[in-house]
DNA sequence: TGTACATCAGTGAACGCGCGTTCACTGATGTAC
DNA sequence: TGTACATCAGTGAACGCGCGTTCACTGATGTAC
């Protein structure tokens, strides 16, 4: 039998040499992030990725035809990334959540604690924080990019909802989808403008505690 | 280093033609922010900025040794008009603030407007969020310039606070400094983080009236 | 399994534009009398 | 107030580097037998 028979008059060549090609992409954009998060996306040249990543720039076009096309694949790469990490804090967290008996108002805080440490996966550090300024402000200037951008955000929020409804019901609510979308939007927003208040001032160690704070309060309002 | 002046034994020659400088340096800080909100900082070009404000690349240099000082420049500069802009809203709000009865529950929701619209000042549309976006990024990588941006960015915050004091009081409040400081910054951290949703999103209907509610939730927990 | 062959991924040199930076110059602005 | 003079702000041309983009080439990878 025949490996792979022409299925139609024009002879269809499945791409070969998949595996080298995989490996150099997904090298580029790992240096992309690490580049783009360090310059800026406007600092950030060519070379600097190729470099960074221990290639030439001609391995750049021979995977990508615009800087504008790694940004969207970056932006995909990322959101697989993260939905793997943020399903397994939150995974974590509703098995604890489940586990835990039905808490006083002490054990609220504990049950914000479990969901904002989910938040907390989606800019873990500064410089994932710094990559999603950068990819803001470019999904902004640019709504054939924000498309893309919002729609793996919202794939994103969809993977913390359990945890929030985890929190909820251990509180002895359980309020409906919609509402819990917007909770965790709320509380996605709240990380996102106390993060960069955080990274101005590192030496402020009032600031952790005023994120909980609001962390804890959106999460109770809403809810 | 700039070149400093003997200020003592040589004899000090105060600048002479100021005015046309002055007017000079505004344009090209007023084009800059127009620039630097458009392309990002790192995409934006000496020419970009001269050329917008009419000049050619020499005037920069005249006024100017480098893109860091300014951006430096911009920063004071736009801290400047936004302190006047926000005390006048700031004026306005307080003294209807406090004709207003001491109200009910019914009218907390009109307080937490009153405070909501002086906030809206420090990024009133889509170009001075991008610019505080770029601000925001550019002082994170930069220490430097992450202590000039954060002195101004602290001045605007006193701005505001005699706006939520009233609020407060209206509400049979007394809160200590302290405390009006810390509901002032989580309320402008809110504000940064939705407004990103916001524009990410400009067809949402449903965004603005949840940037409303964690405002309001931000407001009356912290107070 | 091994060998000969085909194809493709990434190389590295070359080209040229954009832009940062410098500088001699000029016309605009202020000063002296 | 007017005129002659000094100084400076911004001009525009020139230089050269960095970097985006192209392309002929090669060695790596997969295929056929």
């Amino acid at each position: 039998m025949p490996a792979v028979p022409n299925q139609s008059e024009a002879p269809r060549k499945p791409p070969r040499v998949t595996k080298r090609r995989a490996e150099t992409r997904s090298q580029l954009l790992a240096a992309a992030a690490e580049v783009f998060a360090r310059k800026g996306l406007g600092r950030a040249s060519i070379d600097d990725v190729c470099a960074r990543a221990g290639y030439t720039r001609g391995a750049f076009y021979s995977n990508f035809k615009t800087l504008d096309e790694l940004i969207l694949a970056l932006y995909a790469a990322r959101a697989t990334e993260l939905i793997a990490l943020v399903e397994a804090a939150a995974n974590e967290a509703v098995t604890e959540l489940r586990s835990t008996a039905a808490p006083g108002p002490a054990g609220a805080a504990q049950l914000v604690e479990a969901v904002t440490r989910v938040v907390a996966t989606l800019t873990v550090n500064r410089e994932a924080h710094l990559l999603h300024l950068e990819f803001t402000a470019h999904a902004i200037r640019h709504p054939e990019a924000a498309e893309a951008f919002v729609t793996h955000r919202r794939t994103l929020r969809e993977a913390l909802i359990p945890v929030v409804r985890a929190a909820m019901r251990n509180l002895g609510h359980d309020p409906a989808d919609a509402q819990l979308e917007r909770v965790t939007r709320a509380m996605i927003a709240v990380r996102e403008g106390m993060t960069s208040q955080e990274l101005l001032e590192p030496n402020d160690p009032e600031l952790p505690r005023l994120h909980e704070t609001v962390m804890a309060a959106t999460f109770t309002a809403l809810g």
